[in-house]
DNA sequence: AAGATTAACTTTACAGTGTCAAAATTGAGT
DNA sequence: ACTCAATTTTGACACTGTAAAGTTAATCTT
């Protein structure tokens, strides 16, 4: 069961197809994405994708979900970097999160975004995304006021980073060139660090 | 120049084609929208939308600039709907953003969204898209600290609620059946009435 | 070991799509 | 009436996803 190792033909035809999906998201964004240069790239016919994904949608919902891995580790990595205080590590996390989105920008729509294809992207109950924001939910975790629903927080900083990285990545700052240091992105930083603190009377 | 009245054959096909393409936006997403179709509604052959748009990337283009009007209506219906404090205004804004999303997705995703098309939707030096963002300038300003950016406080209540919107829409947050009342949008604006405000020592 | 069975892939075909070049039509000006 | 330019149509091409049927190769059964 499950993906075979050293079968028929191809070795592992269904992991070459995702691999070759990510490397044409990357060199050429989404518009580059399609079945058949999956298929030649992966030096098979243009039909045999059909087999191993419920065609172009499931091609990509695939192709999500090893982007939530991906996403996962970049976010671990910036909250695993030495002593770290709660704060440091919430910061960590928001600063991760734009660095797999500027490095990763089709990866990051493809996850979130619609692409046009009326696919549903993997939502929580997939393994992958849930396992990306359990990472979100325990970085935010000492900021939950005491007997309060944790998912109030989370909302909080999800909402500001990721909307955020969309509009910088969109160019929406008119900043796309400026360093990061230039961007609002310490003014959402410094929202940010307000999360869990109480407003002065 | 600019968009002729009673010309030619078709009164005013490029209006024509534009609402065409919005309906079908609206009835189907973003994958039901295609130039063929939009002409086919316009009653007219599948090559005429190229003398009028720059190709499907144009029309989408042309598509989100009215998208952008749409958008500001929301938002100013939102704000000058009696007297209202500051914040009440500040409030209405994100509102309005989400009431937006709520009603017409598919424009959002055309306006900010990348829709697979590598087309570049129009930024700030468009029109449309700068008038929208004037009105959420001025809802900011009163809670810009003397003396500082502007770009700040905006940065801030955009991220937050276009991010907010996005995940929403995207049934991220688990709750695209229950109403927002029942959302994480409270938990949101808690938030946004921080902005302003100074943090507690 | 030999035949049957199933999985992996190919071939062929079709309906859509965007886009281009050339031809035809139409409206307005003189 | 003629000209002319703007507008639209026609026809063609390359590309896309998808479905059906055929082909090959590995595994299973006896």
């Amino acid at each position: 069961m499950s993906t075979a190792k050293t079968r028929h033909h191809h070795g592992d035809l269904k992991r070459a197809l995702i691999q070759a999906g990510i490397d044409l998201l990357e060199e050429g964004g989404l518009e580059a994405l399609s079945l058949r240069k999956c298929a030649a790239r992966a030096g098979v016919s243009h039909a045999a994708p059909a087999h191993h994904f419920a065609g172009l949608p499931g091609l990509i919902t695939a192709i999500a979900e090893e982007g939530f891995d991906i996403f996962s580790k970049y976010m671990t990595d910036a909250i695993h970097a030495g002593e770290q205080t709660d704060r440091e590590r919430l910061r960590g996390i928001c600063r991760g999160y734009l660095q797999f989105g500027l490095s990763h920008s089709g990866l990051l729509k493809v996850m979130f975004g619609e692409h046009g294809l009326g696919v549903h992207v993997p939502r929580k109950d997939n393994r992958e995304e849930a396992e990306a924001y359990l990472i979100l939910r325990g970085v935010c975790a000492p900021f939950v006021p005491e007997g309060e629903d944790p998912h109030i927080v989370e909302a909080q900083v999800w909402s500001l980073i990721h909307g955020f990285t969309l509009l910088y990545l969109g160019g929406e700052f008119g900043c796309a060139d400026t360093p990061i240091e230039d961007s609002p992105f310490e003014a959402v930083m410094a929202l940010i660090d307000r999360i869990g603190t109480q407003a002065k009377a």
